[in-house]
RNA sequence: GCGCGGAUGGUCUAGUGGUAGGACCUGAGCCUUCCAAGCUCAUGGCCCGGGUUCAAAUCCCGGUCCGCGCACCA
């Protein structure tokens, strides 16, 4: 956004809240019953403005590369999550101090504390042994910790799927699982080729501790993700159209280092000098752009590298997209490898397969030992066990085929060994022709919260200055994603006038315009009250209209206040253009 | 969850142990030929629950919510 001589950019969060709240962009949720934390409505500006941020995302990330979208829903049964690892990464162990009152991670202080490495996976009632055997105190104050309880606290939220409590279910802490645990079906729909690209916009949810910061941190918000599939050995990103773009980064390397600082490269040199993974310096490019053309202040922006100890369960490298608001850097978005985590997982865990089939370029001939029981032999010797029996003969073979160069093989099944005639395994080695392997595709994913994002966009976006003598607030908000496009008014109470000016409304609606019409109090209340939401432009509809013939208004633009005359036959062709961004108002 | 500070019309705020006042906004009207002007009128409020008291929006206790710090952010 390019820096006005006059204009300053004033926000604050108090300012921006209260606004936001007096203008109808965003407010508390249930302030009739006293109000829940971490829960925000839009209101009618508030939710045009995310619906457009929503329509920019879905236009460049999915729309523009080719990448499928899809809906998920919101609760899923709890398999899912067994398999993500969040069901084991939610129940956070906490003690509270009893002399300071802070409370800290139990099995961290264990962890730190005594020789246990994985403490968060003991039982609660031995992690307060363990603290009370080994006395261990607050990291705070040094207060014994003995006798404390240790709680879990639970940060998906829970339900129930169907009647009773015998089917929990999760609401979904990231948009990301919906799109992975379809991977299946999706592939098909891939034709099976990778690479490809799944993106969900929706809502997650996690029971956060504490709430902060108005919509920056919330218990429901909303998520743009795109999955990317690729195959790590010859997928490549299309580097060249990106390799320009500017970025600012502060890497991991920077941040460690005493003094360290921040980069202003490019995505191509960045690459080059090893900084950026190839892929995740794709979609950085492409979102550094992305985000310029929203509004975002380039100038308060940057991208920061996860350090080692900060990344997610399932990342091997991230890097979160920043911007700054009061002085405070906040997350935008991440940007992460998340190799073959995820689908490796659901693979394990559930019955279909989370792969890809990846053929050689020339079919490839191997020997293999395999076997072919004989069930007439293993059915009577064994039972019931006699399919355990096989599936151990097959690993046997696998792994170990001079198990079979004797008369008899010996195999264990439940701790006792069994001898099976090695004529009754139907040993062989045999060649084998194979067209390919199945492999489990890795993930490049650049995952947007869109929440923060509005609240970004808005905060950069806020403006003070004076209009012939009087202060004026106003949102220098992108034509792109302003709520309401123009604003119609009769220059003054007037029949003749409001007919017009009806007419006008009528024909910018027809062309696709988001329109308000306004005709209460003098003009220039209404300039204003369309600047504080800010709305680009106004057209006012005055005597001048009505009296000639080539009947013409005039067309205000929101940040200069200048006005133009325009013929109103063109105005809606004129106006969508600007909207389009074929064109500007200057070029008038 | 802990600590500190807050909570009065839509918004911002004044206020006191005797049940609330302003400004802006909003609506109606007058005026008005382009930037929150002026005049008249109107709508609308003490976060919730207990306690003390003849009387609580005010004092006390608890809760909810907000801001900040700690912790948490998979």
């Amino acid at each position: 956004m390019s820096d006005d001589d006059t204009a300053e950019t004033a926000a604050t969060s108090e300012n921006l809240v209260e606004l936001a709240k007096r203008r109808g962009y965003f407010f508390q949720s249930s302030g009739a019953y006293g109000g829940v934390g971490g829960f925000y409505t839009f209101g009618p500006q508030g939710a045009a403005l995310k619906g457009n941020v929503e329509d920019a995302w879905r236009d460049r990330f999915a729309v523009a590369e080719g990448n499928m979208e899809i809906d998920a829903p919101t609760i899923m049964p709890e398999p899912v999550f067994e398999a993500s690892g969040h069901l084991d990464g939610f129940d956070d162990m906490l003690v509270e101090c009893p002399e300071c009152g802070e409370s800290h991670r139990a099995d961290h202080v264990v962890e730190d504390e005594t020789e246990y490495e994985d403490a968060e996976g003991l039982p609660i009632p031995e992690v307060e042994e363990v603290i009370a055997k080994y006395e261990l105190v607050c990291p705070s104050c040094g207060a014994g910790l003995a006798g404390q309880a240790v709680e879990t606290f639970n940060l998906m939220f829970e339900t129930n799927i169907g009647p009773g409590d015998s089917d929990p279910g999760y609401l979904r802490p990231e948009t990301a699982q919906g799109i992975f645990v379809e991977f299946p079906r999706l592939k098909e729909y891939a034709r099976n080729q990778l690479p490809f690209g799944v993106t969900q916009i929706g809502r997650a949810y996690r029971n956060e501790i504490s709430p902060r910061r108005s919509i920056i941190r919330t218990r429901e918000f909303t998520q743009a993700e795109l999955e990317y599939f690729i195959d790590p050995e010859t997928d490549e990103p299309d580097l060249e159209s990106v390799a320009d773009v500017e970025v600012t980064l502060y890497p991991a390397s920077e941040q460690n280092e005493e003094g360290g600082e921040e980069i202003e490269t490019t995505i191509g040199a960045a690459v080059e000098d090893g900084t950026l993974d190839p892929w995740i310096a794709y979609y950085l490019g492409v979102a550094r752009e992305w985000y310029a053309a929203l509004g975002v202040d380039m100038d308060r922006f940057r991208y920061r590298q996860h350090l080692a100890g900060e990344r997610s369960h399932y990342a091997s490298d991230c890097w979160d997209a920043e911007a700054e608001l009061d002085g405070n850097w906040i997350e935008l978005a991440g940007f992460s490898d998340r190799g073959a985590y995820d689908l490796s997982k659901h693979d394990e865990y559930s019955d279909d397969r989370f792969t890809i089939f990846r053929q050689y370029d020339e079919p490839k001939t191997v020997e293999r030992a395999v076997v072919d029981p004989d069930m007439s032999y293993l059915g009577p010797e064994f039972g019931g066990a006699a399919g355990d029996v096989v599936d151990e003969l097959e690993d046997l073979a696998a792994r170990d085929r001079s198990a079979f160069e004797g008369d008899s093989v010996e195999i264990d099944l439940e701790g006792e060994t069994h001898e099976i005639p090695v004529e009754k395994t139907g040993f062989a080695v045999e060649e084998q022709t194979e067209a390919g392997e199945h492999i489990v595709p890795h993930v490049i994913e650049p995952s947007f919260g869109v929440d923060r994002l509005v609240y970004t966009v808005l905060h950069h976006a806020y403006r003070e200055d004076e209009v012939d003598g009087e202060e004026r607030t106003y949102l220098e908000l992108e034509p792109e994603v302003a709520p309401t496009f123009v604003g119609v008014f009769p220059l003054q109470s007037d029949d003749a006038l409001e007919t017009e000016a009806n007419e006008i409304v009528d024909d910018l609606r027809a062309a696709g315009l988001s329109v308000t019409y306004d005709d209460s109090g003098n003009i220039g209340r209404r300039y204003r009250r369309q600047d504080e939401v800010g709305t680009p432009f106004c057209v006012t509809v005055d005597f001048e209209t009505i009296e000639n013939e080539a009947t013409t208004v005039t067309v205000r633009e929101r940040d200069t206040t200048e006005q133009k005359r325009l013929p109103v036959e063109d105005l809606a062709e004129t106006l969508a253009a600007i909207r389009a961004g074929d064109l500007s108002f200057d070029e008038l």
